[in-house]
Formats: C-alpha cells, structure tokens, sequence
DNA sequence: CGGCTTATTATTGGATCCAATTAAGGGCAA
DNA sequence: TTGCCCTTAATTGGATCCAATAATAAGCCG
C-alpha cells in the first residue's frame, strides 16, 4: 500500500511468470485496476514497463496482451544469454581478475565443492546451489567490466526461465539434480581455470556451453502457453 | 498535437542523441513538459520508457538525468551488436537461407558493388550505403530467426552511436570513407559467402569483426560527455 | 435477407488536482 | 560562530475527470 506502483509491477510479473496470467491473456487498464484494488495510473505504468520488457504485446490499438513464451523462444533466449556471458567471459580473462573476483570465485567454487563432497543432496543444498550460482555469475559479469553486457543481460533476463536465478530444479528427483548441478559446477571450475591462464576463447566457449546447463527441458515443457 | 506523447518521445530521443540535452543534464517533469507545451502526463511517460531505454538514469529519488556516455560506453555496445549479429549469423549459416533471403542479401552485394564500381564516391552515395547496409543486416538478422536476438539487438541500439543506422560517415572526406565502406562492403561479401556455403563459425566471426566497421572513433571523439 | 452505415459503448490517452515525500534553507540555541 | 532542527517549498506519484478513438451492434435501405 506504501508503493502502488512498485507493487502493481510486481503483481504482474509474478502472475505472467507463474503462469496465472497464460499467454494470450488480455490485459486491460480497467479490469486490472480494480482487481488490484488501484487506480488506472499505475496500473498503466506497469503496462507500458511490462512491454518494454517484452512480457506483453500491444494488441492492436486495444490494450496489451500477455506475451506466449514457447520453448524455442525460452532456447533462444538461453541462446543470447550464453553469447553475452561468454563476451563477458572472454573480456575477463584479457583484462585479467582483479584481487576481490579471484576470492569470490574461488568462494563459489569452494561453497560448490562442499555441496557435493558427499556424494548427494538434500533439499535445503538446491537454495544453497542457487545462491553461488547467482553469485558466480554475477562475479563474472561484473570482472566483464561492460554496462552494454550487463544490461543487455538483465534485459533479456526479464523472459521468464531464462534468467540465471530460474534453474527450475526438480527437488523430486534430487540423484538427478546431483548430476546435472554437479556437472554445472564442473564448467564453473573449468571457466575459472581459464579466467585464471587468461585463455579468454577458452573462457567464453565454456560459459556460452554453460548457458545451456539452466535448463531442464523436461521440467519446462509443461505449463507453457502455445 | 495529434499524438502528444509519441511527439514528446521522439523530441527527448533526438535531443539527447544530438547533445542538445548533453550527459548530466537533469529533466524534472514540469519544466520540460512546459517546455514541449504539453501536461505532465506524456512526459512521465516518456521519461519511464527512456529510462528503460537506458538515455536516462535515476538522479535519487528526484527526477531523472541524461545518461553520460563515453567512448567506452559505445565500444562496448557495439561489442554486444557484433556478438549479437555474430550469433544470428551463425543460425542463420545453420537454418541455411531461404529463397527471399538468398535473393535478398545477394540484391545487397549488388547495390554496393554498383557504388563502388565507379571507384569513387559522390555526396549522395553515403545514404545509398547506409540504407543497403540496414537492409543487409535487417535480412541477415531476420534469417537468423530469434526473437530473442532482435529484441536484444533493439535494445542495445537505443544507445547514441551503438547502431547500425549510426554510421557516422565524413561526407568531407569521400577519398577516406571510399576505403572504410568498401572494406566493410567486402565484409559483408565474404559473410554472405560463408552463409552459402553452411560455414556458420566463419559466418559468426566475420560479423563480430564487421561490427567495429560502425566506429569511425576520430568523428566520435568530439561531441561525446564525459 | 444481407450488406452498409450509423450510433453507442468500451477503452485508451491526456489534463488537472491532490497527497506524500524529500531536500533545502533559515532560524534558534549552544 | 556553528551545528542541529524545524519549516517550507519543490517535485514526484496517484486519483479522478474529460476527450478522442475504435469496435461492436443495431437499424435501415437496397
């Protein structure tokens, strides 16, 4: 109630990305309002922040509709996040790692190690896993040292499931989440290991291979709209 | 009149591209919407949406200043176009080109060899050039065949410089700019020859490099904040 | 009976008004 | 004289009102 606005916006968004909203769904300004309890105004600046971002699209003269998001569009959008995280990469290892991203890094890795030094997980490691991952690759966004990369980023991170923080992991199958995680953990190894020789080609290839590793196309394929 | 706030957009977006508005330069919304003569309404919005845009940053809690961009700023950005493309190019040496597009690009390589043919350049051959050259990378992204690619290519573009369409040729130095357009032309002779014939890597790097062919960093140095 | 035209209604965009928040400046006290 | 607090002004965000526009439905004419 302190910030309508902030809260409209977040609404949304969370009922497009949890599929409350399906793609397809018409939005009005009218309608929206007095669900949420709000005047039109913020309402329609959520609107018009919600398109720039890609999650809705005009329909016709006539309001905004939820934008359907298929699985090749979530590939592709995975796609553009690996070229720009391996940019990212590539131009780490040319500059070289400062003192503080080296510790981070090497923390990543560490906390990563313990997770699977014995040999399985248990709920509470796949928020832990989370966590480092975020802050990997937030680490090596940053050693990047580009704000073309890191909006372009953020900007394509705003479609659901393809932003780094929605792994979507399947906490039913844990032995499988082990191997797929740990396997990630591997490429983070493998990309450090290159950032650190200052082998930049090596650095991007990996982490444009990496990308892939967020998704778990099983999980996905069910409650996607068209 | 007719469209208030498509019309304030548009004036805010080619003030702050012309340096009319330089970097730094705060906007509340009183002043400048009498300024344009309009109500304060169509200038918030506009203001959102160049923020999202990223022309405008937040200056705390109060308003909006023009975002200073440097020269590393823009190298950057086209950085991430050339990825961008590269990567488009090299879906697109994958998918393999459609008749409509293969006929396209080949038009393209037409239009420049005409230009150059006579081994000189005339006043009005620089716009030929850069509407050629749009249209060449307009084909090329299209059959690359990612939303997600053109949507991050489009926004990437909103920066001053970072286009395609800003080319930024010296029409005082015709002898010079016959050299740089024609070097970028063979470019985009051999990126099609690599498209025809299914070599998507070569496609990909020759794009990367033809992104910094956009730079003409003498023209750039002057008129930029910061 | 069907198509075209017109009228009504739904919906967005713009303007003005009001409240809330913050920054700045001045005054008072130590 | 300086620092802190209080008051005031400026500016943004939200709500309501009004106008313009497009879509839909109904009625009339062919």
């Amino acid at each position: 109630m302190s910030k309508p606005g902030a809260q409209v916006l977040m609404t949304l968004r969370q009922q497009i990305a949890s599929g409350e909203l399906p793609g397809g769904t018409r939005l009005a300004e009218i309608p929206t309002a007095q669900a949420l309890g709000v005047s039109r105004m913020p309402v329609r600046m959520a609107l018009r922040i919600l398109e720039q971002e890609g999650l809705l699209v005009r329909a016709g003269a006539r309001g905004y509709t939820v934008r359907s998001v298929t699985l090749d569009d979530i590939v592709a959008a995975v796609e553009v996040r690996g070229v720009l995280e391996g940019l990212a990469a590539l131009r780490a290892a040319e500059r070289g790692l400062d003192q503080v991203a080296d510790t981070a890094l090497r923390q990543c890795l560490a906390d990563g190690d313990a997770l699977f030094a014995k040999g399985h997980l248990i709920e509470g490691d796949i928020a832990a896993y989370e966590d480092m991952n975020i802050r990997f690759h937030e680490v090596l966004l940053a050693a990047g040292g580009s704000q073309a990369i890191r909006e372009a980023l953020m900007r394509n991170d705003h479609l659901p499931f393809a932003s780094v923080k929605a792994l979507a992991a399947d906490k039913n199958d844990l032995e499988r989440e082990f191997r797929r995680l740990n396997y990630a953990h591997m490429q983070h190894h493998a990309v450090y290991d290159a950032l650190a020789k200052g082998q930049g080609a090596r650095a991007e290839a990996l982490m444009r291979e990496h990308a892939n590793a967020t998704l778990a196309y099983t999980d996905l394929l069910s409650g996607l709209s068209s």
